[in-house]
Order: C-alpha cells, then sequence, then structure tokens
RNA sequence: GGGCGAAUGGCGGAACUGGUAGACGCGCACGACUCAAAAUCGUGUUUCGCAAGAAGUGAGAGUUCGAUUCUCUCUUCGCCCA
C-alpha cells in the first residue's frame, strides 16, 4: 500500500483546476445561479490563518453549491489601497504600487494552495486603474444625483506629522506614530449624504432573513432611530436671533430645564468670535478627539453667553444659554436643552456651573418629595412639579403628550431624527482612489470630464515622511482644459468606497465600458452567501448597502437595494500567547514542550510564561504560519483542522496535535480507499447490502444538513464516524454494485471539504465524471428497521429496548415484563401512570 | 451605563421541535507489535464508589411524568455601542 502523497496529489489537481478553468463563471439563464462571496483581503503580503478559515468556509459551501448543480461565481479580489501600503513604502522607501503588486503575487500563489474554487479570469485589484476608473464615475453619477457634497469637518490633527489620523491612530488622545497630542482641525472634505438613506437602510434590514441577528441589531444601533420633537426656544438677547432649534426625544422633562447647551460651531458662534475669552474656550474644546467616546469620557465645560433663553412651557423661567463642548453640531441642529436632574451629563453640568436642578419625575407614582441629589435619574416613571403633565406616566405616554401641546401651541413639531452621520470619504493620503474633481480659481468644484477618466495617481518616487504627497505632487496637481487652468482635489478616497461595490464589479470584472453590466448584475446579483469577520458588521456593510440605495436612486435600470441576500460572519482564530521573564512575545515556533511544560527552544532551560489565548496577531506573535502548514501537512489537512474544532460563527484554537491529527487521518483515509478498492473487487452475497445502503444515506442526509447550516465542524466528525463505521464493516458480504455505488456517494460528500483527496480517490476509482454530483438521499432509507427505546421508571433511565418500529404502547409493556433488568423495578409495584411516546421513550410512574 | 450573546469532562466541542447528557476530536491510561523507541493498531476515559448505586450541563428557584433545552433571579465571561 502506497503512502497518501499530498504533494503531488494536490499540485496536480490544482494545475488540472487551473487549466481546464474548472471554475470559470458563465452566465446560463436556464441554470439557477448561486453568487458565494468571501470578504476580498487586503494584501498584506502573507496569507494568515483568518483567511484560511474565512476561504476555506467559503470554498466548501462554493463547491458543495456547484455539485448540486448551481452555477456558481466564486472570484477573488484585493482591497489594495490603504494605509500599510503606504507606511511600508516610506519605511522602506519604495513606491507603494510595487509593494502592493508583488504582495498580491505572493498571497495569490499561497491561496491557490489551499485549492479554492476560484473563478480567477474574474480577479480584480482596486488600486489598478481599470478599477477605479469605475468608481470615479460613481462618484460623478452620484455627485449629478446630489449625494456628494462638501462642508468642513473636524479632522484629527497630528501636529509633528503634519497629517490628519484616522479615529484608530489616535490612541489614549494621541498620535500613534508621533504620540503628539491630537487636536481637532477643521478641513473642507467630501461627503457621501447616507443619511438620506437613513429609513431605507434600517427597514431594509427587515427583509434580510439570512443575516445574524447580531449583525442587524448593530446596523439598527448604530442608524440610530429616535423619536422626539423640535422645540423652538425664543431668546432675549440684543443679538440678531430670532429663536434656537433643538431636537429633543424627551420634551416631557422641559419643566426640569435650568440650561440651553450648544455647539461652539452654531450659527450663533459668529456673534462671539471677536470674544477672546470664547476663543479660548474653542480651542479648549479642540483639545478632544473627533469621536463620541472621547467627547462622552472629556470633562463638560462651558463658556456661558449673555442670551437667555424662555421655557416655551413656562414663560416665567429663563435660563441661561452655554457653549458646551459636548454638544456636537452634527446631531440634531448643534443645540440641546439641559435638564440635570434626569440626565447625567447635564447633571455633571449643573453641579460645575451652579445651575438650578429641578426633579420632575419619579419612579412611584404621586411621589412629589422625591428628589434627585448625588446623580441624575434617568429612569421611568411618573411626571411631577409639570403642571399639565403631572402624573403621566413617562416616558412612553408623557413624551406624546408634551409633543401633542408642543404641537398645539406651535412651539414646535413632532420629528423622527436618525444619529447616522453623512459618510466623509476624503482621506488626505496618497494611496487611494483620487477625487475627480478640479477646482478653478475661485476654487469652485467642477467634475473632470468624463473623457479624462481616469484621473490616475502620478507615480511617486519617495512619499514624503509629513503630509500628503499627492498635494506635492505640482505636475500632477495642475491641469488646463480648454486653455483654463484648474487645479486637482488633493485628497484620495476611503478605501470603504473601494469594497463598498467590488461585488459589483466581480459580476462584470473585464468588461471596460462600464463598471458593471446590467445583464451582468441582473443574473448574478445579489451575493447570496457573504462570509467574512465580525469586525465589518456595521461600517464596510452599511456602506454597501448605502452604495446600492445610491446608486438606484433615481435610476430606472439599476433596482438592487440590497447586496447581501445572506451574510455569515466567523469567528477569529486564537493561540495561547507566550512571553519570557523580561515580558517579551515569543513566538510559538521558539516554544518547546518538554512534560507538559514549556521551555524557549534555544536554550531549553528557560521556562516560558504561557498567558491566555487570543486572537492571532503579529503584534503578540502568536501567529501560525498557513504556508508553512500546507507544506508540511498538505491543504486538504489544513482545510480539516480549521473547520474541525469550532462552529465556524465562534472562535477557533489553534492546536498542534489537532492539526497533525487532521493529517495523519488522511492517511487513515487513504488506507481506508484502497481497501474499497480491494473490496469493489470482489462480489459477495447481498447480505449486508441494506446496512451499508443505510449508513451511507444516514452520512448523506447529516453531512447536507450540517452544510446548510454552516456547522462545518459537524461535518468533520460525520467524516470520522463513517471512517470508522467502514474501517470495521467493509469486509462484510456486499455485492460490488452496491459497494461501489455507495463508496461513490461518500467521496462526493467528503469533495468539499477534501477536494484533492476526494477527487484522486474518485479517479482511482474510476467514476464516471458525468456521475459526480452531490448525492441526493432517500428519507426512507436513514431509518433503521429496529429502533432503541428508553425505559424510564419515574423520569430515571432504567434500561434501553431495542425493538421493532411503530410497537404500541401495550405491545411494548409486554416486552418490558419480559426483561427481567427493568421488570426488577416493577415488580410489586402499583403503576400508576405510563407516559408513552412512540419509537423513543417510555416513562412508567409508580 | 446600554444592547447582544455565552457558560456542558483535563481541553475544543455534540445533543434535531423538552425525551439515552458528554457524539467527534485532542489529551491521558492500559494493552498489542518491537531488543527498544517512534510510528501504527486495539481498549478504556464525567465524578464518587470494589460494587450495587448515587450525583452531575455556572448558582438558586419555577413549570413538567421528564429540563443542557422553557420562565424568573443572580454570578462570571465575551462582543458591540457609549
Amino acid at each position: 500500500m502506497q503512502r497518501y502523497n499530498f504533494k503531488s496529489v494536490e499540485d496536480k489537481w490544482q494545475k488540472f483546476w487551473q487549466d481546464s478553468k474548472t471554475f470559470k463563471a458563465v452566465i446560463n439563464k436556464n441554470k439557477k445561479k448561486f453568487y458565494c462571496l468571501e470578504m476580498f483581503p487586503y494584501p498584506s503580503g502573507k496569507i494568515h490563518m483568518g483567511h484560511v478559515r474565512n476561504y476555506t468556509i467559503g470554498d466548501v459551501l462554493a463547491r458543495y453549491k456547484l455539485l448540486q448543480g448551481f452555477n456558481v461565481l466564486h472570484p477573488m479580489g484585493w482591497d489594495s489601497f490603504g494605509m500599510p501600503a503606504e507606511n511600508a513604502a516610506r519605511e522602506n522607501n519604495l513606491d507603494p504600487k510595487s509593494w502592493t503588486e508583488s504582495n498580491i503575487e505572493n498571497m495569490k500563489t499561497q491561496l491557490k494552495k489551499l485549492g479554492l474554487s476560484i473563478d480567477w479570469d474574474r480577479e480584480i485589484s482596486t488600486c489598478s486603474p481599470e478599477y477605479y476608473k469605475h468608481q470615479q464615475e460613481f462618484f460623478l453619477e452620484l455627485f449629478d444625483k446630489g449625494l456628494v457634497y462638501r462642508k468642513e469637518q473636524y479632522v484629527n490633527w497630528d501636529p509633528i506629522d503634519q497629517t490628519v489620523l484616522a479615529n484608530e491612530q489616535v490612541i489614549d488622545g494621541k498620535g500613534w506614530r508621533s504620540g503628539a497630542v491630537v487636536e481637532r482641525k477643521k478641513l473642507n472634505q467630501w461627503f457621501f449624504n447616507i443619511k438620506k438613506f437613513s429609513k431605507e437602510l434600517l427597514d431594509g434590514l427587515n427583509k434580510l432573513d439570512n443575516w445574524p441577528n447580531k449583525v442587524k441589531i448593530m446596523q439598527k444601533n448604530w442608524i440610530g432611530k429616535s423619536f422626539g420633537c423640535e422645540i423652538n426656544f425664543k431668546v432675549e438677547t440684543e443679538k440678531k436671533i430670532n429663536q434656537i432649534t433643538c431636537f429633543t426625544t424627551r420634551p416631557d422633562t422641559l419643566f426640569g430645564m435650568s440650561f440651553l447647551a450648544i455647539s461652539v460651531d452654531h450659527p450663533i458662534s459668529k456673534f462671539y468670535q471677536k470674544n477672546l475669552e470664547f476663543q479660548k474656550f474653542k480651542k479648549e474644546c479642540a483639545k478632544t478627539g473627533t469621536t463620541e467616546e472621547s467627547i462622552a469620557n472629556a470633562e463638560k465645560i462651558g463658556f456661558k453667553t449673555d442670551i437667555i433663553a424662555i421655557n416655551p412651557f413656562d414663560k416665567e423661567k429663563k435660563v441661561p444659554v452655554y457653549f458646551a463642548n459636548f454638544v456636537l453640531m452634527d446631531y440634531g441642529h448643534g443645540a440641546v436643552f439641559g435638564c440635570p436632574a434626569h440626565d447625567q451629563r447635564d447633571f455633571d453640568f449643573a453641579k460645575k456651573y451652579n445651575l438650578n436642578i429641578k426633579t420632575v419625575v419619579s419612579p412611584e407614582i404621586n411621589d412629589h418629595k422625591f428628589e434627585v441629589k448625588s446623580q441624575a435619574y434617568p429612569g421611568p416613571g411618573y411626571i411631577i412639579n409639570s403642571s399639565f403633565l403631572n402624573g403621566i406616566k413617562c416616558p412612553d405616554e408623557s413624551v406624546l403628550k408634551a409633543i401633542e401641546f408642543i404641537e398645539k401651541e406651535e412651539i414646535g413639531n413632532k420629528k423622527i431624527n436618525f444619529r447616522l452621520k453623512d459618510w466623509g470619504v476624503s482621506r488626505q493620503r496618497y494611496w487611494g482612489c483620487p477625487i475627480p474633481i478640479i477646482y478653478d480659481n475661485d476654487k469652485k468644484p467642477h467634475k473632470v470630464p468624463k473623457e479624462m477618466l481616469p484621473v490616475e495617481l502620478p507615480k511617486i518616487d519617495r512619499l514624503d515622511p509629513t503630509g500628503n504627497s499627492l498635494d506635492k505632487a505640482i505636475k500632477w496637481k495642475e491641469v488646463s482644459i480648454n486653455n483654463k487652468k484648474y487645479l486637482r482635489e488633493t485628497d484620495t478616497l476611503d478605501t470603504f468606497v473601494d469594497s463598498s461595490w467590488y461585488f459589483l464589479r466581480f459580476c462584470s470584472a473585464n468588461k471596460e465600458d462600464y463598471g458593471f453590466n446590467f445583464d451582468d448584475i441582473n443574473y448574478w446579483m445579489p451575493v447570496d452567501q457573504y462570509i467574512g469577520g465580525v469586525e465589518h458588521a456595521i461600517l464596510h456593510l452599511l456602506y454597501s448597502r448605502f452604495f446600492m440605495q445610491a446608486l438606484s436612486y433615481k435610476s430606472e435600470k439599476f433596482t438592487l437595494t440590497e447586496p447581501f441576500q445572506g451574510l455569515f460572519t466567523q469567528g477569529m482564530v486564537c493561540h495561547e500567547t507566550y512571553k519570557d521573564d523580561n515580558d517579551n512575545w515569543i513566538s510559538p515556533e521558539e516554544v518547546i514542550t518538554i512534560n507538559n511544560e514549556k521551555f524557549l527552544k534555544k536554550d531549553n532551560t528557560k521556562k516560558i510564561n504561557v498567558g491566555s489565548s487570543e486572537s492571532m496577531s503579529k503584534s503578540k506573535k502568536n501567529t501560525i504560519d498557513p504556508q508553512q502548514m500546507i507544506e508540511n501537512y498538505g491543504a486538504d489537512a489544513v482545510r480539516l483542522f480549521i473547520l474541525s474544532d469550532s462552529p465556524p460563527e465562534k472562535d477557533v484554537q489553534w492546536s498542534d496535535e489537532g492539526m497533525i491529527s487532521s493529517h495523519k487521518f488522511l492517511q487513515k483515509l487513504w488506507n481506508l480507499n484502497s481497501k474499497f478498492l480491494d473490496e469493489i473487487e470482489k462480489d459477495h452475497p447481498a447480505d449486508e447490502d441494506n446496512k451499508i445502503t443505510i449508513e451511507t444515506n444516514k452520512f448523506i442526509k447529516r453531512v447536507t444538513n450540517n452544510l446548510e447550516n454552516f456547522s462545518y465542524n459537524k461535518i468533520i466528525a460525520n467524516i470520522y464516524q463513517y471512517y470508522s463505521f467502514f474501517s470495521k464493516e467493509l469486509d462484510k458480504k456486499y455485492t460490488k454494485k452496491t459497494l461501489r455505488s455507495n463508496y461513490e456517494k461518500i467521496l462526493i460528500t467528503i469533495s468539499p471539504v477534501l477536494p484533492h483527496f476526494a477527487n484522486e480517490c474518485l479517479e482511482i476509482a474510476q467514476t464516471n465524471k458525468n456521475k459526480i454530483t452531490w448525492p441526493k438521499y432517500d428519507e426512507k432509507l436513514t431509518i433503521d428497521d429496529k429502533i432503541t427505546l428508553v425505559v424510564q421508571i419515574n423520569g430515571r433511565k432504567r434500561g434501553l429496548l431495542i425493538c421493532e418500529r411503530d410497537l404500541n404502547q401495550d405491545e411494548l409493556f409486554k416486552k418490558i415484563l419480559e426483561q427481567e433488568s427493568i421488570y426488577k423495578y416493577i415488580k410489586d409495584k402499583k403503576i400508576n401512570n405510563k407516559i408513552f411516546i412512540p419509537n423513543k421513550l417510555i416513562n412508567i410512574l409508580i
């Protein structure tokens, strides 16, 4: 018996799939399509275990659907713009383009070694002008539809590196690289009007039945619909201010108002521009970052104006107006009224500035003595101290009542507000898609004419260590059209834009005229199953959904609003972490285990401190290199292991022992295969044919169900079970025909998980290629004729009864009396009741 | 602080709509093969107990003939938002 040579088998099949274009997807309107897509990778240079898991899960599904007869589209591409390339280029004095391209080549080779069923002819890369040309067209299309606009917006500004930082680059309020305290700075930037589609994006979630609930809830919270009203506050001031409009969800607490707070960017601020104290205050506010979290955690500070606001519920009550750092201009109208007794933030503010704290909600009904003292009471209850609102249940009824009053008195109006903010897409970076806009001498923006697209990135040999290199590419920046001079926009697009429509591009990957072709997307879209990490639950998925809204807006031809019919979010791959005594991270490669204790490989004497298992990351050095594993154990073994230990939606622990045992198991399967081949030659009487057929049908049924439910870990268990059954039963008496047909079905059933191995075995068995389709199981043949019935006495298991199917209660009871081991419990006892579940259980109560 | 989810042997995890808890894998133990080891194969492996038996799915209650599964309270952990 020859050993299984995974290297030659895997190479052989990978070459075969590539040469014969097995996975090439071509539109065929007579066939049902299945679009299987995994989130495309950032080309960092090497694949990591997270990729292996993600793409194995997708590949199993794609191969299963292919065998089921679907016309499968399973493409792969590269999310190849972004900061790592820019950082690497700066550090190594390279061009981001060549760095990225060589990474892509590298990763492509590695991915191919996994044996994925990818149609590589549709490969796309977002940093290629062929791709971003279309993106620029879309940008202009959205521009024409009025969904793109420019406004001033705060950014995180690193004063040392002279650059804008993304939120995740701000660590504890400091720049990740320079360590400088990050400032808020206003820049003119481009925005996509995603807020406009808040309602559509929220309502659309209801249709997404095949999305994890958790992701839908996260998106729902992110969109943040809130019901309330706008209130127009009359003011007393010598300045030319008519009124101040606030949005509030709690107009029922208006009697407890003790101040009104507005954003430093509120239009009213123009009256204070010359006030030095105000300028100082504004600068102080700029010190807090731009994230909601940093604003929430910052100390609440205010600047008192000389404006007085009048409480519309009680015109005698007049309160001061403050500029406050916790009020944001882009939520509501940049103004809120403060009710300290029932909002902790307002409470803190009131304490600091010695403002009145009036309790207007009590937790118990008719409790007029309830008083807020050491902290705000934001909970439910009943309104007190509030004239016509007194005694009303809060907040459900009191809010409605307050709004009713507000509308009647024409103080304001009912309003639904969304937390979702417009999507700022400008990035002050070189390595991104150029924004196809040019500015005339008056700095007025114009579209780049269509025939001049794509606006290609200029080649820059050396990126500037500070600032935006595009801004300094003078030759590129200056353009002249019809003898008029313009300056190019030097910001590039957020890379989330690149990934918001790539799934459309896959449908028409090689067509040049437009981003996609309607015939193509009408056939292939939506993506039937999208698979990726839960970390993209909000932004990427929401932006992609928005992009479909934007493309279908005012369009008769584009009607797709939801890009991803099904979504699956897989868990991370984790590994133990190791540190030496000096607190340095140690990679698993440097660690050896002796008698269950872990030592540093270099000297074998230094003991390693084992830390918790965490998701694999370079910084903690707890990574396992997939390429190494594929070389050592083969792609099928790696696929088998990565699916085996945990359900795909949960985190999985990497285990070397598990990896090795998967590898060994393939060898066992191979040996079993040889035995099968020997047995297929022999013809026996059909004594056991029924048994093997039932076992095979059960196996197919289990695997099919587990495939449908993403219970891939259970499929591996099924495969182990089938192995242990057949390794014992193989030499029983089967006819040639039955053995062969069952054997072939099993090989096909395991082929999505072990494609190289299964195809090799099928070839050796000389299986007719036309017969390689997903086997259907016969429900009748998954049922054994004998069943095991549980016998309980007073709810306690006392024995098992192997008997025929469908016995009635009396027949069964007779059998129980015959069985001494059970009968001993009931003799001499009075039987009060019997609970009988046919073919499952009998519970005798004595 | 809010939302969502989870908790099962030494470990990862199974258990379909309430009906044999611990499938399958790892680890461990014992045995076979071997001069020996590795590899391989076989057997066993929730705990206590020699056994009969008893206890047992984070803790406590409840519903039920019967609860890992349903309800309530609590504890711990994870993720997301703040």
